[in-house]
DNA sequence: GTTGACCTTCCTGTTGCGGGAACCTTTATG
DNA sequence: CATAAAGGTTCCCGCAACAGGAAGGTCAAC
């Protein structure tokens, strides 16, 4: 199965498909033209990746995780650390943008959106 | 006042001050020496900016944030139109996060964690 | 005069691809 | 059968917002 096929069935733009085997994620077979050549194994893999990129998995974790994926021996411990540690990260960067978000708002609430200058976001930014 | 005090005051690295100024945002004097001298006005856009970046505006909207800051004729609705931007995007990221987070922690919290290679996470990123 | 702490510019790397050029293959069509 | 369109390939640049570090100039102190 070439690139275009595979992208459409696993969900990822083929140049994504291409930058993971460049960066050694997943290598297919190639053709006698050169063509890439996906089979079931790769597929599955390209699915796996679309998956855990779309629960916000860094590349290498992805790769980490892909690896336990075809570990049989693997120890789930290890797959829940890494999931855990991503929950920590996501509730961090929640924490920030909440943080964010209430200043901000805030200030919006207290501008009057009007064709005057005064501006009470400037005077909060331009405090001395 | 030398680049290094500058970053003592407004609390940005030397680097970003100098990332800025290559970006045209902040253009100091220069000594005889080539050495950067930072007077007043640009100590306190130099804090300006950092406050700004500190509530997650882009780069970009921050050099739209200073110009209306220098412009003695604004309408405030420009800024608070960019701060409601901001804030849109804000929740439109916390959303995405929650998303994340709500899934995620299903999984962890189904996941055993022990030496065992049986993983529901796994399974789920495996789903055929 | 020499050391050490500054300053300068310039180049590379980061993350995860997207856009596009230049070129080759395969397939479809007149 | 010639050709054009639609694929494939590699390679290189660009994004955001800097950080790290090399190579070299400058300045103050001892």
């Amino acid at each position: 199965m070439n690139i275009s096929e595979a992208s459409r069935i696993c969900g990822l733009p083929a140049k994504t498909i291409r930058y993971y085997e460049e960066i050694g994620l997943i290598m297919p077979g190639r053709l006698a033209n050169g063509y890439r050549d996906y089979g079931d194994t790769d597929l599955h893999k390209l699915g796996f990746l679309q998956r855990s990129r779309g629960l916000g998995f860094s590349v290498e974790d992805c790769r980490m995780l892909l690896s336990l994926y075809e570990d049989r021996n693997r120890a789930s411990g290890d797959v829940k650390k890494l999931a855990q540690d991503h929950l920590t990260e996501i509730d961090r960067k929640i924490a920030e943008l909440k943080g964010l978000r209430r200043t901000l708002s805030q200030l919006v609430d207290q501008c009057q959106g009007d064709d005057r200058p005064h501006c009470p976001i400037i005077d909060d930014l331009a405090r001395q």
